[in-house]
DNA sequence: TAGATTGTTAATCGATTAACAATC
DNA sequence: TAGATTGTTAATCGATTAACAATC
């Protein structure tokens, strides 16, 4: 009954709990009381023990017979992410994809507000998008710490990445969610996370061409082998 | 020494293949011949002994004493990929996310190719992004069938997901790379991802809040129960 | 009480990693 | 031959899932 004590959510756990935050979500919009895990699990694309067993790492919030109250679940889940609060956001980068993510609706709604953003073009600095007025590279430190801001988003070409990812460090964000194509190293103490959105490009490639290779079809550029 | 046959590679050594051939492809610019699995694991940020496995999938293709060839390993796998050839993309949703994927370099240089960009907003259709006309949603069919697309991106809000997934499924791609936050259904035999950018800093979130934990931090905002 | 659904167990499967024989 | 590095084994760890006793 009392909350879990001695703690650890496996990972593939705390990946699977923002699909259930947003399916939950929806079930609130619609009225929904409470919801079994049979449910949860058909909308969400995964399987009802696996739900089952990922909502009893955050303790014992179902009741057997029913199913699982909607708004308490809800709490219980966004508690478990740290999502009780809001966790201001600087975006470094305003070309396409940083303008993209200042935009995205998600983003804010769901406890990431934009507090800034942030360029190292002259003629950038100074300008607004979305309401927001654009900071110079060199202001980062300011930012940070006027705003509170606890995440640096990258969203600046590969070259620049890892400079960037020092200076948001050294002005003292603790997170960072990369999305240039390359590994990057920071301290012990700072949270990392990639995303490369073609990466998910070449996945689906490769499934694509063994689907296909498991009906029999026939891949021409398979096969043939280069020099050596 | 010949290709593996009976091959089934591994789920997570694919989704690690696209981070070798990206640093691979590093590693070539600046005129490595070869590369120890070492090094490769060092720039790839995971274990040696992993990406040694991971490469044994493929074949065998590496020199004892010496490493991998860069050339020969990357054609490699860029095969076992299904990226010897082209794979074009239709992006549908030309919104600030739908022209940033549009923009990426990193689409075209990897081997996706943006062909077609659709929108269901009568005032965009006709006009140009980056070169490309963009087209209605009702002329989807004769796009992927005149320019041979594989893969559709949807890049339009939640709500409207589902219905586009349908056309497309209908116009006839295989793939489906899906920014929506929402759960998708499609037919057997269409492969589909999903990424959610706002999932990512939950995680972020989940794990900077653990991280302080582990110090002794005190985080007022995680205590409390709501009614019940 | 009867029906429904949770929370947990235990079996299974897949992924990671150190260690080392094979071999360049 | 000596040194380096692969490819593979085997031990370990973590994730998935069916099944079912507990209980609303």
């Amino acid at each position: 009954m009392a909350p879990p004590s001695g703690r650890t959510i496996p990972d593939a756990t705390v990946a699977r709990l923002p699909i259930y935050q947003r399916v939950l979500g929806e079930l609130q919009d619609r009225g929904a009381a409470t919801v079994s895990s049979e449910d949860l699990a058909e909308l969400s694309g995964v399987n009802a023990a696996k739900v089952r067993k990922d909502l009893s790492f955050l303790g014992s919030y179902g009741i057997r017979g029913v199913g699982y109250e909607v708004d308490y679940l809800l709490f219980q889940i966004r508690n478990a992410l740290g999502l009780t609060q809001q966790w201001p956001v600087v975006i470094v980068g305003v070309g396409n994809l940083g303008r993209a993510l200042a935009d995205y609706a998600g983003f804010t709604s769901r406890g990431f507000p934009v507090a800034a953003l942030v360029d190292d073009d002259p003629a950038k600095v100074g300008t607004e998008h979305v309401g927001i007025v654009i900071r110079a590279l060199s202001e980062l430190r300011d930012v940070v710490r006027d705003l509170d801001v606890a995440i640096g988003v990258i969203a600046i070409p590969a070259s620049g990445a890892q400079r960037v990812a020092d200076l948001l460090v050294e002005a003292g964000v603790s997170s960072i969610l990369n999305f240039a194509p390359t590994v990057l190293s920071v301290p012990d103490g700072v949270n990392l996370r990639q995303v490369d959105l073609a990466v998910e490009l070449q996945i689906l490639s490769f499934h694509r061409r063994h689907r296909n290779r498991e009906r029999g079809a026939v891949d021409p550029a398979a096969e043939s082998n280069p020099r050596r």
